[in-house]
DNA sequence: CCAACCATGTAACCCGTTACATGATTGT
DNA sequence: ACAATCATGTAACGGGTTACATGGTTGG
């Protein structure tokens, strides 16, 4: 329900066109929000219709993009006082951690091994980004509030990885052992 | 596409009901995985038919508890061992920091310490769970990978909560700033 | 001129949520 | 007996993904 939410916070900072909040979903912003092409025109098109944001003057190839509205701008100030966020989560990384006594120790340490590069090089992007901001700028105050999220989280699962690969290397050997 | 697996690792580490596993759902797994008691049950239905979990004998008040199968353990274990992790993930908190510069420092302020309050006491909460955790146990050791995650994800929230109140308590009032 | 990439879109399908429904058990 | 909670389910709807389709622009 709050993909037009995130469509507007990221328009509301400056205008963007679909292609550009797709590169934007597939890349930085994956830790936070993010949605495949086919489901973002589609939106983009409703919350013009619905006054929400409006269509600039077409760019170079054909790139249509969107600027925010003062009734968009309302929409998404509501939104922030009026409701709280939800924090139901999937996270697909921890799910796995919790099957790994199924598996070889060998392979749960491949496996952390993995995340622990995946998650040292995310690390280092955002990072890079962090840097990019110009904090003289009201909306890149904020996305700095959220790029440090997404920094103190990835920090947290790269030594979270550490510990675990060093924690696995010290299961006993899997004798057949009973469920709980 | 893995409500299965979650359903699996649950009930490989120990035989569990639908109502069961929606409460862990609910509860201390809301960061890993969730689903609705309406997505859990057909989903329980499939995998006993399916041979991945058999149902053990009509427990009291009509529990319908699950054990799994060989084969379900094999499936498991080749999701883990064949496939990669997705990392994609949605989080709201970060989201609407991202757009936290179009109300004001003191509504903004109000939000991050919802959240501060909310992260606090969920992490309160997983420090139990880890506490409670028998280590002789194989599934147990698993869990404790996956609640040591949660921890210091939650730490790194609070963390950031308490410096983004701070953060935010010393932006420059908002005089009618342009957008990037 | 051709390959790679930019840029937007439609249709069908599947996953997940909301609304609704039912009955058994426990505690007061 | 009554309320609260345990426990499982069905049907309809909406959000999100996959597969497919199209044309313009840039660089070699």
């Amino acid at each position: 329900m709050s993909l037009r939410m995130a469509l507007l916070t990221l328009i509301a900072g400056a205008p963007r066109s679909g292609y550009d909040i797709g590169q934007e979903f597939d890349g930085v912003l994956t830790f936070v929000w993010h949605a495949k092409p086919t489901q973002v025109y589609p939106e983009l098109k409703r919350l013009a219709a619905e006054g929400l944001i409006r269509e600039q003057a077409e760019g170079s190839r054909g790139r249509r993009p969107y600027e925010i509205t003062e009734e968009g701008t309302r929409a998404l100030r509501e939104w922030l006082v009026t409701t709280s966020a939800d924090h139901a989560q999937r996270n697909e990384t921890v799910l796995r951690s919790f099957a790994l006594w199924v598996v070889s120790p060998g392979e749960a340490a491949d496996f952390l091994r993995e995340e622990l590069e995946y998650h040292r090089a995310r690390l280092r992007g955002l990072r890079a980004l962090r840097n990019g901001l110009d904090l003289r700028l009201a909306p890149d105050r904020a996305a700095l509030l959220g790029v440090e999220a997404g920094v103190r989280r990835l920090e947290a699962m790269v030594s979270w990885a550490e510990w675990a690969i060093e924690t696995v290397s010290q299961w006993p050997a899997p004798v057949a052992e009973g469920r709980a």
